[in-house]
DNA sequence: CGTCCTCTTGACGGCTTTCAATAAAAGTGG
DNA sequence: CCACTTTTATTGAAAGCCGTCAAGAGGACG
């Protein structure tokens, strides 16, 4: 079923827009290579990018509540999209209620990821922001790859980084700065090397990871 | 069966805490009476406001990922309750499956709403914020109660408030204070008047609102 | 009737934004 | 592979929004 999902993936550069807020959106996406990144536009022209998106994510769902999509979504990279209907998902509800309902505890976990987030633009520093931002894309790069080392490719603009943390680029520009400076951080071209997690997540003001997904109140498998 | 989880509702005082962050979380509930909030403590002790929960929500679903809550929920007034077990959504998986489709949609909708919050906090000033907390709750009210007028109860301290949108309670009086001067809103009580919804929500930097529920692709009545 | 919580107000300081200018890098077309 | 253009990164100075600190008033509650 999942293998289905999964054909015809979609060839598209950096910078295409996959899906305008406000759109009719009926159709879902799982990332095949490169990220995404889906954002809203407010009334003044500023830009909140909510969600990074790198390959093994479903994103669009958002179309399956309402007509008109929430959030716009565009390419960070060039990047392999493949593309299916939400009528498919009603099969998967219908037909496999174990994947429906794992499907279900991707968009939990969503949450629980804008829940850390919200309270990170809330309550936290520049400084912060950018620590946390840093750590949550390291964290999602390994449930993928879990023999990541400390080092990956961060291909988002200083400008991206601040639509994402709530600051300017300029102060993004200062703070990454100050955290290279501190021996926190190393940048070389779009890459981080991250020197001291543990010292990190103080400085992000983290709460405790908690474990793996809990897959014991799934329905068994057909 | 939506019936059958509504049974024996528990009833509670203001300020208890219904769950705390990284308990263990096998419990959904149901909101019968009555407001709560969900929030994160950070490591400094900050508090965020994750969001308000009024009559009809159905909360704690977070405990359906991972057996460590990411959140804590607490009565903002009494309340009363009702409380079933995520066994029971397995049930709703395997033998109802446009129950767990809507079960889905709620879950997007909360996404959807966090992701207006969360360009609220990363890209708006004290004023908007509180602007667009106040028409939030006011539209969210309207869809349990179609025919609300613009005064509606609402039981926040500004404390409360500040932590719901990232500022602190001084800041808050002082917005507040700015926005009734401005003939926007009026107070009395725990109650407010929006006296200006337009004005508001240009002051919000809101998007425009999309329509009801989209229905269309779930699966068929069992 | 006292205590605690909440609301209110003023002064001051700091973090972040804004404005402006330059350097460096990346992308483009010849 | 080289000019040229556009994007991105970097740095400084000044202003502004919001936070912090402090103190007092009003209400709720026991």
């Amino acid at each position: 079923m999942l293998a289905r999902l999964e054909a015809q993936p979609r060839a598209l550069r950096r910078g295409t827009i996959v899906r305008r807020q406000h759109d009719r959106a009926g159709d879902l996406f799982i990332v095949q290579q490169g990220w995404l990144h889906s954002f809203t536009l407010l009334g003044d022209g500023s830009r909140q990018i909510v969600r990074l998106h790198i390959p093994g994510d479903l994103i669009g769902t958002s179309g399956t509540v309402q007509a008109g999509a929430g959030e716009s979504i565009a390419c960070l990279t060039d990047v392999s999209l493949c593309t299916f209907d939400r009528a498919v998902l009603r099969g998967i509800f219908v037909d496999h209620p174990r994947l429906a309902a794992l499907v279900y505890q991707l968009a939990q976990a969503d949450l629980a990821a804008l829940t850390e987030r919200l309270a990170s633009l809330g309550r936290t520093s520049a400084r912060a922001r950018i620590a946390a931002l840093l750590l949550e894309t390291i964290d999602r790069l390994r449930m993928v790859t879990p023999d990541l080392g400390t080092r990956f490719a961060f291909p988002l603009t200083q400008e991206e980084i601040g639509d994402a943390t709530g600051l300017t680029a300029v102060h993004v520009n200062r703070m990454i700065r100050a955290l290279a400076e501190d021996g926190l951080i190393a940048r070389s071209n779009a890459t981080v090397t991250l020197l001291d997690e543990r010292r990190l997540a103080r400085i992000a003001q983290r709460a405790p990871r908690t474990g793996a997904f809990d897959t014991g109140w799934l329905p068994d498998p057909a």
